[in-house]
DNA sequence: CTATAAAGTGAAGCGCAATTCACATTATGA
DNA sequence: TCATAATGTGAATTGCGCTTCACTTTATAG
């Protein structure tokens, strides 16, 4: 990563970039992309609408930009979760823990985000959507394969396909995240509550 | 339920509203709200503009129609999967083959529902999503209810409470659905391929 | 068949918001 | 200090798409 290299000038324009990409983090969650304008978003930003097309080509890349950096990030921390330990149930606890933590203290990004990996994205006429989609793919596959290994080690038992497993475990995040955000309950202080989902047989045995 | 008290004008003008809404649920779907057109909307239920705000007070209303019919049909189906058993295993086995044939049946709808009830929904200034969010609530909520009866029977563990418990099947029924829509994989044939995942501890029991 | 009403049409009006660009302001450095 | 370039500005332009409504077409009934 090139550091020091930045004048002074150039770190001031980042500056600049990232306060732009705030204002407009917080109106596009608020209002969606096509209401909130580039008026709006200048203002909150404290610039004149002719300053934001200084550093994007127009409100489609400026939106992109936003999206894809702040999902790099995420995803980025999300990687790094599942390496902290070797063990795999340490690493699924990381993982939701980390989950968890990222969302809720972005929780701009992550209306964004859902809207746009969940919902069906209908604001951007293409690409955005599809690479977003790939970076989760991707993510999801990661945690299958610690199912996998968890799974050859004889540490889980074989009750679904690895990738089924690992589609659950995200979706359930996100079901607690969503209901975190409409504020009808807490996402979990621990990971486990989601784990022992999975972990623990729902089913009592039947002794007949 | 009123019935034949139709006059043939009166049957023609509710089929023409239908092919109406049709046609918007395609490009809706398809573009989303905002890059869909009257103007498109029009040309393809082959009709006149004019002829839309005959029947829709804007575009607005018409897209509230659309989504709060769908989504009245698609509850009551839900439901009526609820009461079809008494057995708590088999009502959450009817909850998730329903929520997929429903779903399967009407992909344009599925992709309305999850942006207005996953995403955040940016369509409309206020009302539906919420109104939505309500609906999905309560739904939710008679899942639970099903949970909570099992445990009170002693039919299955307490390992969650049965809100939580619900809202996780909910979400891996979402998950599998979202996969499908997405090509990645199949909703699964048989609701017990999810059930599993709940009924079936992952862990192996540790024998020290 | 004719008069009247009901239904259907689509070109034009209108407002909004993205984008541009001529100008103003500020920084640079000679 | 002044000339020149770089940066920042926001009023004006532009185009798009919702909505309207005067007109045409079709249905009704006398």
């Amino acid at each position: 990563m090139p550091e020091k290299k930045l004048s002074r000038r150039e770190r001031e324009k980042q500056q600049q970039r990232k306060e732009m990409l705030e204002a407009a983090m917080q109106l596009f969650s608020e209002k969606g992309y096509h209401n909130a304008s580039m008026q709006e978003i200048a203002e909150q930003a404290e610039f004149a609408v002719g300053t934001l097309y200084k550093f994007f080509k127009n409100k489609e890349e400026m939106y992109k930009a936003l999206v894809t950096e702040q999902a790099d990030r995420f995803h980025v921390a999300l990687g790094a979760a599942l390496e902290i330990s070797e063990d795999e149930v340490e690493q699924l606890r990381n993982y939701i823990q980390v989950k968890g933590e990222v969302f809720m203290s972005n929780d701009s990004f992550i209306r964004l985000y859902f809207a746009e990996t969940r919902g069906a994205s209908f604001n951007i006429k293409a690409g955005l959507d599809s690479e977003l989609r790939d970076l989760h793919y991707q993510m999801v596959q990661r945690v299958a394969a610690v199912f996998a290994r968890g799974m050859e080690r004889g540490r889980f038992q074989q009750i679904a396909e690895p990738y089924h497993l690992a589609v659950a475990l995200d979706s359930l995040c996100n079901a607690f995240l969503t209901n975190w955000l409409e504020g009808r309950d807490s996402y979990p202080e621990s990971p486990d509550i989601i784990l022992n989902i999975f972990f623990q047989g729902l089913l009592v045995p039947e002794s007949l």
